[in-house]
DNA sequence: GTCTATAAAGTGATAGAC
DNA sequence: GTCTATCACTTTATAGAC
């Protein structure tokens, strides 16, 4: 095994990472089955028989490289979610903020993911691991515990949902809202920038916290 | 059965229509790329080339399908959103009831169309003919002067993907939503169920309504 | 390791019998 | 109108030269 680690400038990414970082960008995109191997090669600058050679074939590559991505995305969320020193309002900035970035930066990330979740749910569980992780999570016990104190009967799954669909949905729903609305990418990358802000005051209202 | 005036009873439909509901359950299901021609005459109960001989192509049997799933779309929505004579927290009421009811009943239509308007943005707008018809919705104008009355200095357009957000994402997002919660089809409905009246009061609270 | 050429399998579409 | 058989083309994957 040869050593890396000296490797922080921008040199050329060796044939094998190239690979893998063309096959994110082509399946993030295209998806699964639109993604043709052809696409990646060329994408990676290189020759069709490489990727076979580094990865066997398209569906392995494609799991690693879901793999990788869900897991850090699953890691972010969890750091978080389980940080025992930050208060609710508090978390809700910091999920509203390091989403909001990750999201202008990878697009089409959750439109990807969720829909390959959907063709194949099963396949997930198998490859993460984790399951359930969202109810032992320290926010859910402390969005519980509010829940109840203010009397609001319902389970802090919403909270969760309401969360996520106002931060990641805009992102999923882009080309719909230029549509309806007209806006430009410069525009609506303005009001993303918004809802950075806006996001934690508007759950902060709704679920009567602070 | 004695004959009645209307045809209630489950009449076969005819093969044309058969292929043309398999190709939107198909299509809906695994996307266009991945949906082969070959599923939808099996789902259809038929021979592949019935598909060719009654609709050409693919492509032209997809556009049919994803062109009437989108006007339907579009035509419950300004239908209430351009109604002169409800207020904003009636309107309000009215779309998460109708879209509540819509997504339990087709809840793969959402990312299906997401996807499919994100694999090919131009090709909705040609095939909708409709452009931001939202920005001069009566919804909209009611909304731009109700935040401007409550010193909320930010576009409607927040408003309205709020409410989608709210109402769509945890459809969209429901493999992942298991995944993090462990829980089942019931529980999922269930609380779906308890959404159609929690949106519209997050709502009016968010956005101090009423 | 990297390339070209090609095998092997999949997929949309059609011809032609009935 | 509906079927079977088949064509034409695409796409994944591999063999073999360098």
């Amino acid at each position: 095994m040869a050593k890396k680690k000296e490797q922080v400038k921008e040199k050329p990414l060796s044939a094998e990472l190239r690979i893998k970082e063309a096959a994110r960008k082509v399946f993030t995109q295209k998806g699964y089955a639109a993604a043709r191997t052809r696409d990646i090669a060329e994408e990676a600058g290189m020759n069709l028989a490489l990727l076979n050679y580094y990865y066997r074939s398209k569906e392995k590559l494609f799991e690693l490289v879901m793999l990788e991505s869900i897991k850090e995305f699953f890691l972010g969320l969890t750091g978080i979610l389980n940080n025992p020193d930050t208060g609710l309002g508090e978390k809700l900035e910091l999920l509203a903020d390091s989403y909001i970035s990750m999201l202008i930066r990878e697009p089409n990330f959750p439109l990807f993911m969720l829909s390959e979740l959907q063709a194949n749910p099963d396949k997930l569980i198998e490859l993460t691991g984790t399951k359930d992780f969202m109810n032992k999570s320290v926010f859910f016990q402390q969005m519980a515990a509010h829940l109840k104190k203010n009397k609001m009967n319902f389970s802090p799954m919403h909270v969760v949902m309401n969360m996520i669909g106002l931060t990641v949905f805009p992102f999923i729903g882009k080309p719909m809202i230029k549509l309806m609305s007209g806006m430009k990418d410069k525009e609506f990358l303005q009001l993303m920038e918004e809802r950075r802000k806006l996001i934690p005051v508007w759950m902060k209202t709704m679920f009567k916290i602070n």
